[in-house]
RNA sequence: GGCCCAGUAGCUCAGUUGGUUAGAGUGCCGGCCUGUCACGCCGGAGGUCGAGGGUUCGAGCCCCUUCUGGGUCGCCA
């Protein structure tokens, strides 16, 4: 029976103690990690929070021998007792504490425990396992290591923030549905019967109402909603730092960026990371990458064939049918992949078919100085050493050709670059965080993006993003190559913050969402009171909102969302632990107002 | 919504061309061992092969349907 814990004090963590504490009497609690019987003699190795302390108990003879022999795994109990240190033949040097022991003198069991699922002590549980019994989950130290990170950045982005001047301040989440963008999340209203609020998916508006309010500088860790498909680096619920200034332009967000992202680094990971990010226009990355949000730990930089006589003058129907068709042909070198396997060289085949591509050609520059090539039988030696020196391969590289759209052909060859470039990683060992950080901001991206099936554009990020001040007047006469003031932080080739100057005037509030396609009285239904707000004297004013999960997710290299969330949802977004969402009864619906139909 | 992958003991997995009573490691239970630390040794229990249907003399394996999980495209202002 689980005892209480009565007279029992504990004085120190598990993981606390250190030589230091030799021939003092502790008391620790904790979660039976592992026991040893040796007959005569147990090993229990306790756990907490903070690590392992190893306990011995003796004495065959004793009550206590005979307490330890009714623990189990997983149980709570306290252990009161004196730190000895261990005979340097039996110092363990693969333990933090493994120099030391507790010589247990009181043992109590606070709490028995049923043989769990798995044991923070399994390796390789499958991740379905794992988030059913999250809890134990959570046990693991090499997890629970991510969670306090993600508190350790949260505190060390207040203090920033605070010292920068910045407000905290909650917004609300019962708000209402905005007509563009995601899915909402939508919470029937009791006293609205047949009215919704949404949950936010964002705190956009409310933010740039702060702004009108005068509050200058304004920050929240808020939680974030969108009713859509999950992805390894997508939850249903998210968390963001939102951050918004007046009197700001992009080099004051970046600056103020820098110098966060620097603190959190230096504080909790004790990294130092450049005081100034690189930048890259929207359209240089696309060129050299084929993403907006490239990778720059390894290089593979994206080549442009379209203009080499090699290639223009090619009898090669794929490339002149894409040259033709006002497309391009563009490559990779694979540095160094010049032995990938054919099966390997298929999946990257497969990779760019993906994102539409028909096919990869390539060119393998094998070590022994011969060419293997797709193509061979359409370019002769020159024409293929001219292809050779524009993608600047040498022997051992391997080169892969695209010839489509160029926004095919560009992202067919940047998810083909992604997975190469991967490839190249240094490998992670468990509860290992990477050290290698490549920060980027890039800038100058199309506002507008054209939706052929509606005939209508929609705002690449969000409507309340600013035009570059040179390109507003083209908003109604070539709303497609009007760029906008938006900036992305890219971190390793995740999108780690997005922001922008926003829209201050009302006048031109009201162009963009012409430019949407919206009628005058949609954009009053649907944004009639932040309208209203912008004729009331509104300061310039932009902003930037890092994704905390996302962060955290790239600060200790997991490989999902999941990891760095205590309690995530799976691909449907059901909670696997507490199995929602459910279906509630009648009555709760009723008093709602809700009818559901056409449900068998 | 589309495509791909997986589902076998509590957990992680193997299971050949369709062929006897479905295996391993680990965990669990019992016994032994006074310095283990992935302790070791001996013994034992533990299975709706995700579910349903079909083909077959015979199905873990083949076919159909379905459920669950993962990846991805669409989607994600």
């Amino acid at each position: 029976m689980g005892e209480s814990m009565k007279g029992l004090k504990r004085s120190h963590y598990c993981g606390a103690l250190t030589a230091a504490d030799i021939g003092s009497t502790v008391t620790v609690m904790g979660w039976v990690n592992k026991k040893r019987d040796m007959s005569g003699l147990y090993f229990i190795v306790l756990r907490d929070r903070s690590g392992l302390i190893q306990t011995v108990v003796s004495e065959k003879t004793s009550a206590l021998y005979a307490m330890a022999k009714e623990i189990r795994g997983e149980y709570v109990v306290a252990a009161k007792g004196e730190v000895i240190a261990r005979t340097p033949q039996n110092v363990n040097p693969e333990m933090p504490t493994g120099e030391i022991e507790i010589d247990v003198q009181e043992l109590r069991i606070l709490s028995e425990a049923d043989v769990p699922p798995f044991t923070p002590a399994d390796e390789g549980v499958a991740l379905d396992t794992r988030l059913k019994y999250r809890y134990l989950d959570l046990r693991r130290p090499d997890v629970h290591k991510i969670i306090a990170l993600r508190h350790h950045v949260a505190q060390s982005i207040r203090r920033y923030l605070t010292e920068e001047g910045f407000i905290e301040i909650e917004t609300p989440y019962l708000t209402n549905s905005s007509p563009e963008g995601a899915r909402d999340y939508l919470v029937p209203s009791r006293l609205h019967a047949g009215g919704f609020y949404a949950l936010p998916q964002s705190p956009q508006q409310f933010k740039q109402l702060l702004m009108v309010a005068g509050v200058d500088k304004y920050f929240q860790i808020a939680r974030c909603f969108r009713d859509e498909d999950l992805r390894a680096d997508r939850q249903p619920e998210f968390t963001q730092l939102d951050i918004e200034c007046s009197f700001a332009d992009e080099e004051d967000i970046y600056a103020m960026t820098e110098g966060l992202m620097g603190r959190v680094f230096r504080e909790t990971l004790n990294i130092t990371i450049p005081a100034k990010f690189d930048r890259l226009s929207w359209h240089d990355a696309m060129e050299r990458f084929g993403t907006d949000k490239p990778d720059l730990r390894f290089a593979m930089e994206l080549v442009n064939l379209s203009d080499l006589p090699a290639v223009k003058n090619s009898d090669f129907q794929v490339f002149a049918a894409a040259l033709e068709n006002g497309g391009s042909v563009r490559a990779i070198n694979a540095t160094g992949f010049a032995n990938l396997p054919r099966k390997q060289i298929d999946a990257l085949v497969e990779i760019a078919r993906a994102e539409n591509a028909k096919g990869l050609a390539w060119i393998n520059l094998m070590e022994d100085g011969t060419i293997k090539s797709t193509i061979s039988k359409f370019f002769d030696e020159a024409q293929t050493a001219e292809i050779i020196a524009a993608a600047n391969a040498k022997a051992g590289d391997l080169i892969l050709i695209c010839a489509d759209t160029h926004a095919i052909a560009r992202t067919a060859l940047g998810a083909v670059r992604l997975s190469l470039g991967k490839r190249t990683l240094p490998e992670l060992k468990a509860g290992e965080f990477p050290k290698d950080f490549k920060f980027l901001w890039v800038t100058n991206f199309p506002l507008l993006e054209y939706a052929p099936e509606e005939n209508r554009y929609y705002a690449a990020h969000h409507p309340f993003t600013s035009p570059m001040e040179e390109d507003e007047h083209l908003l109604e006469s070539d709303p497609a190559v009007v760029r906008a003031r938006q900036y992305d932080l890219v971190i390793n080739g995740f999108e780690a913050a997005g922001g922008s100057i926003r829209i201050h005037r009302r006048e031109l509030q009201e162009r963009m969402f012409k430019a949407l396609g919206f009628t005058p009285e949609r954009a009053k239904a649907g944004f009639g009171h932040f309208l209203e707000a912008l004729q009331y004297g509104t300061p310039p004013h932009g902003g930037i909102a890092p994704g905390l999960d996302r962060l955290i997710m790239i600060m200790t290299g997991a490989t999902s969302l999941r990891e760095v969330i205590a309690f995530p949802k799976v691909k449907d977004g059901s909670c696997p632990m507490t199995d929602a969402p459910t279906v509630v009864d009648a009555a709760q619906l009723a008093e709602l107002g809700i009818t559901v139909v056409g449900k068998e």
